[in-house]
DNA sequence: GTAGGGGTTCCACCAACGGGAAGGTCAAGA
DNA sequence: TCTTGACCTTCCCGTTGGTGGAACCCCTAC
């Protein structure tokens, strides 16, 4: 398989999956004309990878993920423990991003939104709102 | 006010300062030894832009805002389009978060998080899932 | 032979800073 | 007066996860 075809394949832009090769999540073989040769199993895991990239895991926590994909001695508990922790970033990040939610809402609502020039939102962001 | 001193009042770190200089945001004046000497308005600029960015604010967002909050003529209109397209990003945002958010509990539930290699997180991230 | 649609490398760029080096400045104390 | 230490300056590199483009090679079809 050449780039284009396992492109489609996966699902990956091909600049993606060059620069997955660049920081070693796979190793692809290559051709005598220079081109890079996919084999199954690098379809695997670049499928493997899109759908861990789409949970949000971090190209380290694929890594790892995947090290353990490819250890058949592999405990699940190392990957549940992984999981969790992204879980937790996950968790964390919906919370921050309510609060923004929140106090944007209760701004925009405030806020008139006509033509004249007082505005709660700049008034809340102001110094002199304290 | 030197650098240390307005890092102190506005709570921003001195090297963000530094760079909200250097992409335009704020504009010190300088002291004859070549440090920057901030006024009142810069103070009130970096609060105002402290707290923007913590609402999420991208930084070409709170250059506008900025526009706005200094231009006494503005419409409140035009900042409440810009607080609602953010907000609608950080609606989106959440959304993408709780769907991760969903599947990884389900697939978390599911793992035995013991020492056999059988995974169901592994497993549903495989190829051979589908 | 040439046109096109592959492929290759390399370099630059994005957001929004942070770390650290190398060096200038200032105020206080011995 | 000298020195120490805290502060300031600029400059450059690194971060995350790629994306865009340039310049060039390769392969097939007409």
């Amino acid at each position: 398989m050449n780039i284009g075809e396992i492109a489609t394949r996966s699902g990956l832009p091909a600049k993606t999956i060059r620069y997955y090769e660049e920081i070693g999540l796979i190793k692809p073989l290559r051709d005598t004309n220079g081109y890079r040769a996919f084999r199954q199993q690098d379809l695997h895991k670049l499928t493997f990878l899109g759908r861990a990239r789409a949970l949000g895991f971090s190209i380290e926590d694929c890594r790892n993920l995947l090290a353990l994909y490819e250890d058949q001695n592999r405990s699940s508990a190392d990957v549940k423990s992984i999981a969790r922790d992204h879980l937790a970033k996950i968790e964390q990040k919906i919370a921050d991003l309510v609060d923004m939610q929140s106090t944007l809402t209760h701004l925009i609502s405030a806020c008139a939104g006509d033509n004249r020039p007082d505005c709660p939102i700049l008034n809340s962001l102001d110094v002199q709102s304290l």
